[in-house]
This record gives C-alpha cells, sequence and structure tokens, in this order.
DNA sequence: ACCATCGGGACGGCCCGTTAAT
DNA sequence: ATTAACGGGCCGTCCCGATGGT
C-alpha cells in the first residue's frame, strides 16, 4: 500500500455527482466493456467498477447482483438489437421480380444492416453462448432461435416473387447469420473495421449467384 | 469435509489405481467438459477434479496450474484438429475441370469433413476467442487467422482449374467457415445432431450455384 | 435503488415534516426495536432507518455515529428504568413490624413495579449484557451493580424492623432480580404477557415464606 | 503491509498437522470464546480464525457457514448441557418424607449441579436468547421451555412426599432458574467465580424455608 | 509411485456505516 | 431532508502447496 510510489494522487477533487440514471448507463457502459473482455465469470466487479471509475458499493446501489449487471449490460442490449434485426426483416414482399435484381438489392441492403448490427451483436452474443452452457441453451432458444424462425419466415415470403431453385430455408439463413457473425468476430479480433458493403456484397452475391460461372468460353 | 452430511458413504473401495497417463487423459476429458460448460474463468478445479472423480491435489500434481490444464484441455486439441482440417484441405489441385463438378464434389467433401472436425473444434474455439478478449486476440492472430489463410491458399491454387467469377476469396472462406460454425452451434445448442451431409450439401451448393435460377419460364 | 423493481410508488407525498424532537424520538424507538431483535452489532443502520421511516443520511443528522444512537436507544433508557427502580426501593424503613406483614406487603409493591419496569428493562438489559462482553462488564460494575447494592441497603435498613432470619442479603437480592428478569423474558419469547400480580406473589411469598409447612397432619 | 515494522516473524515452523477432528475442535472452541464475547452477528469470521489460529479458510473447510459453526459451537453444547440438566432432574421421588430433609437436600444437591452446568449455560443462553430475537423464540419453546416443563414434571411428582403449602410449580421452577441464571452471569461479568455451595444453599433455603422466623421472642 | 488429507494466501462478491453535495 | 457516493471490511471460496499413508 504506501509502499508503492503513489501512482497517483487519488483524485481529491470533490466527486462527480451524477443522477442515478447517468451513474447507471455509466456503469452498464464499463460492465458491458469488461463482460466482453472477459465473460460474466471472469469479469471481477471490482475491474468493472474500476473501469466505470466508481466505488463497487455503487455499483451495487444501482444492481443487485453481478448477474443482473450482466443482463443490463449484456442481455438486455443485445436483446435490443436482435429485436431491431427483426424489424428490419419485416418489409413486405415486393411484386414479381422477374429477375430477382430487387430482392438482391433488397438482402443486400438487410445484409448491410445486419452487420452493423452484429458490430454491437458479436460479442454479446459470443459471451452468452459460449459463457455459460446452461444459460447459453435457455437464451438461444428463447431468443435467438425466434429471431432466426422469424428472418425465415419473411424468406419465404418473399419466395413467390422471384426466380430461384429449391432449398431449405433454414439452412441458408444460418449460413447466412454464421457467416456474419464470425466475419464481424474476426474483424474484431484482428483489430480492423469491417468493410460493411463489401462483406454484404460478397455475401449477397454468393446467395444469389454464386461462384461458378455457365459455361461458355474459358474464362481468364 | 466433515462439514458436509455425508450425501454418500465416501467409496471405501480403495480407489482404483491408473497409470499417470490414464489418469491425465481422465483428468484432462473431463477438464475439457467443464471448460466447454463454463468456460475458463468459471470453472472451478473443485468442479474439474470431482468430473474427474479425483482430488483437486491429484490434479494438481499433473498439471502445474489451471491455464497449463486448460491448455492440455482445449488450446491442444483445438489445435491439433485445426491442423487436421489443415491437412485435409491440402489435395492437389485437379486438372481442368470444365464444368467445376469434380471442385464442387471435393468441395462438399471438404466441407463434411469441415463439419464433422467441427463438432470438435466449435465449442472451443468459442471457449477461446470470447473467454478473454486478450488472450483471444493473440490466439486468433496466431493460430485461426493461418489456417483460413491455409485454405485460402489452396482455393487459389485451383482457382485456374475451373470457370468461376471474380470474387475475394478470404470473403468467401471466411463466411464458410462461419456457416459451419454456425451450424454446429445451432445444433449443439438446440441440442439436436448436426446432419453434416444435408449441411455440406447446402453450403456447397451455395457457394457454387447461388439460390437465383437462370432466366426462363416464370416459376412453380 | 433503480434496482428493485418498485414495490409500491414511492411516496410522493412531500414527507411530513417533523420537529427536530419528534423526529428524534420517532428513530430512537425503531432502533430501540431492531436493537432488541438483532443486537449492536447485527442491527443495521439500514433497518433502522427503515423501521423508522427515514433516510440513512438523516439518521446520522440526529446521531453521529451508531453507537450513539445505541446509547440513545438502549442504554438511555435502561439507566432510566434502572434508577426509577432505585428510586422505588428507597422508602423509609416502618416501625417494628412484629409479624412483617407490612414488610411483605412492601415487598410485594415492589416487585410488582420491579415487574413493571423489568417489562422494559429485560431486553435491553440482556441486549447489553450479552452482546458485547467487554462493554457488558464495564456496564454492569458501572450501573447494575450499584443498582443491587442500592438495593442491599435499603434492605438492610429494614432488616431490624422485622423478625427474619440470617441471611446473605446481595444473594437474596441477586436471586429475586434474576427470577424477575427471566419471568418477563420467558413471556416475551413466548409471546405472552406477564402476569405481574401473581408473579411478585409467588416471589414474595417464596422469599418470605418459603415453600415449607410447618409440622402437623399430613398433608392433603 | 512492508510498511508495519513486522511485529513478528510469520511461523515459518511448517505449522502443526492435527487431524481433522482435533482441529474441528479447536475451531469450535475458539469460536465459542469469541461467540460468547461477541454475539452472532458481532464475531467476525477473522477473529474466530485467529483465535483458532488459523486461517479463514480452513474453517470453511470444516463448516459450511458462521451460521453452521454457531451451531456446533454454541447451540450443540447449549443442548448438552440442557440435556444432562434433565437427566439430572429425573431421580425417583423418595419415600414419603415427613420433615421435608430429603427433599431439601436434594434439592441443594440438584442447584449445586444446576449451578455447575449454568456456568457453561449461562453465557451460551445469552447469546442464543438475546442475539437475534427471532431465532431466539424459536429456540426457547423448542429447547428450553421443555426443559422447564421437564423439571415441573420431577417437582410435581415429588409433591406428594412432602409437607408444602399449595404453589405454582411453574413459577417457582422458573424463579429457581432464573436466580441460578443470573447469579451466573453477575459472577461472571463481575469476573468472580461463582460460589455453588453458598448459592445453592442461599437459593435453597429460601425455595423451602423463607426469610421470615415464625413468631416468637423478638429477635437478635 | 500414487494418492488423499490438511493447510493457507489471496481475492471475489457484496454491503455496512458513514459523509458530502443538493 | 434527500440523493449520490465511498472506504473499508465481511463472509466465503478459489487455486494451489505440503505432509503423510498405502
Amino acid at each position: 500500500m504506501t509502499a508503492e510510489p503513489d501512482g497517483e494522487p487519488p483524485d481529491l477533487s470533490p466527486r462527480q455527482r451524477l443522477s442515478a440514471d447517468e451513474r447507471r448507463s455509466q456503469i452498464v457502459a464499463a460492465a458491458r466493456s469488461v463482460f466482453v473482455e472477459r465473460g460474466l465469470a471472469g469479469a471481477r466487479t471490482r475491474d468493472i467498477a474500476a473501469a466505470a471509475d466508481v466505488t463497487e458499493a455503487l455499483v451495487y446501489k444501482h444492481f443487485r447482483s453481478k448477474e443482473e449487471l450482466f443482463e443490463a449490460a449484456v442481455v438486455t442490449p443485445l436483446e435490443e438489437t436482435v429485436a431491431r434485426m427483426v424489424e428490419l426483416s419485416g418489409a413486405p414482399p415486393p411484386d414479381f421480380d422477374e429477375t430477382g435484381e430487387a430482392m438482391y438489392e433488397r438482402t443486400r441492403q438487410y445484409l448491410t444492416d445486419l452487420l452493423h448490427g452484429m458490430e454491437e451483436m458479436a460479442p454479446l452474443l459470443g459471451v452468452m453462448l459460449f459463457g455459460d452452457a446452461h444459460t447459453a441453451s435457455g437464451y438461444f432458444s428463447e431468443r435467438i432461435a425466434p429471431f432466426l424462425t422469424q428472418v425465415r419466415r419473411v424468406v419465404e415470403l418473399n419466395l413467390s416473387s422471384w426466380r430461384h431453385r429449391e432449398f431449405d430455408v433454414d439452412l441458408v439463413v444460418q449460413s447466412v447469420f454464421g457467416a456474419a457473425w464470425f466475419h464481424t468476430t474476426v474483424a474484431r479480433l484482428g483489430g480492423r473495421p469491417v468493410d460493411h458493403e463489401a462483406v454484404a456484397d460478397s455475401i449477397t452475391r454468393l446467395v444469389f449467384d454464386g461462384l461458378r460461372l455457365p459455361e461458355g468460353p474459358e474464362p481468364r
């Protein structure tokens, strides 16, 4: 204690007084970053408090337990983002679309939005789904599965308006979601930003047209 | 110790004496399941020992620390599976393949294998990448990124042997990997097995042909 | 604060403004009940404030510390009751009292009063004497012992005015006090009221005449 | 840490290894003394561990919680002593006893024993009955009240064998118990030993004969 | 050689008594 | 009189060594 050479004078300025709501969201923000950094079990309330620049006691004035804080900092925002993604997917089917161009464009747009939302969702989702397996199962079946189902429904509604081959909608939706999640995660871990446009383009193109060129003169 | 109201007579049979290696792998197996269930920080050595049906002290006879045990139970197996996936991707490019059918088949096969390996990789990867962010970054750039690069290289090697459009190889490889990972995770959390064939089919088809039908008479 | 799902709208009426003294005694009363319920260490200032229906800060506007509040809520009232008991014991000795009837009556009356006062004293005394041993010692020798001494003195003053056998006054006074204390405590813990008359009667009769019948015809 | 001038070298001798039972009772003994000194709420596990000269962790290897330790250190011993007192009270009634001398002697003996046991009971009882009021109520009605009832029963069995006046047995039994308790407590707080013989004598004499002399020539 | 028992330093979650700002 | 804030400490546990049987 007295041994260490006094990192910095312990801030004698008379402590900022914030409104409860302001403090709360300050704490939530700090908590989210620590939870994302370390997971539920790995996050120490000490560190969360320090990150929020308050004492632990104050954290517990606002939240009954670490779990409740986790709920507010991770689960709820995740929920909200998921809900937004669901809404965004809800546009009505267009008129018949001979070439599928409208469909394509719409999908690309949705993917751009999804990738945007994914930026927030990805780490939270990871922390939720790979933190505690038990919790994860419940959360997945209650929140994520319904979301995927919802998206599938929308896709099915649109099916009749463009020319497509037969396919298992669930598998495709999951593939696309997984791809988006992984892209975002890779970018985050690599410390690079996600190029939403490029990725959305790439995935959309893949989904609509694949990679193979129709037969014809030798390529390249 | 004496505190607990002895749920059951503590097994007076004089404890099976196993060879060091047997014990070790027994412990590693138990540890893996607990780590996957709870993450590195969330897993208590108590629980690991209990799952392996040994005392904590014995665990520490075999491993210096929890981290070392994590290494042996999670990181190493993950590594090995990744390495196997790399090997599998290494087949030499086929002769020129006008329709891409050989390429298609080879890719489908690879995806089947990948999904198989993914069954083991997926949870370990999750625990690694969403446990501690710092560790994750390092691990990703040292182990996973090279793997993806390797796969990309193989893909590029094969590019000239079939007719394809221009595409960003990295993005596609990542999309496919992400899709495989997510499918496996969804199955695991939903308590269902993965239908490797069906999923490999779906993804391969997507990648090669997309969903859109070439123009023609109105569908359906 | 914001954490609790607000059991009830937190009373928007602008809080009754009481005079300082009224507030003070309101707090003291609440504190006494909590201290009696839980002891000095077991009583949380939170609970005291809640019981008084004020905020903790307000409690600290009126009392410097929990100890001071304890003093006001437990020690002082105890003191006062003890003092009253001392006064009551102070009546001058009667004229010579051949049969001891006057003495008896006076004692019975005193015991009735003591039991009355005991109703208040008993729990406070318990909390004082069995809370913190160190404090208890001091308190006992400074406050309770003098009281017992005082009573003994009064008893001795009266000794010459009635016919009695030799006895150790201290022991008898303590026995009577202990009996009264225990009766009260038993009643309190049993949730029953004390029948002051009956108990005073019983003890007085015991002290004066004992239980044994003088020899004579076989009883009953 | 390093700041303080090193009170004493932290005992590098490799700690005595005791059997679980030995440790356990060592801890229980230490705990009892701290609980008696400070009450359940006031006793810090730190202090208990220090008093037992072990670490807190070890305490919790033997007991699940402070409450369980309290149970073992205070409640159980109290229980056992009470049980012993109950047994001791169980002697069969003597033959008819014209003068009550046998009865007297037997009572005196019992009181001596009671006072002996009280030495252990008194503080434990205090801590139990004046610690937490809720617990106290339950404990009293489940353990102490039955004990008093049992003693009453014994007294009633003996009633026909000696000449006595009518009296409320309960009240007398409680008076005697309360007297014994208080004597012991006074002695403890005053730092003096209890003179069991003298006190037993005094109380027994009081109960049997009271203080009043039968009429006759003026005393003294 | 293998294993269980006994043991503890360090810290984790939580909150208690208390003060300052409003 | 309230609301916001915190220093410090409590109970409990976690990870990990040391000792001693079989």
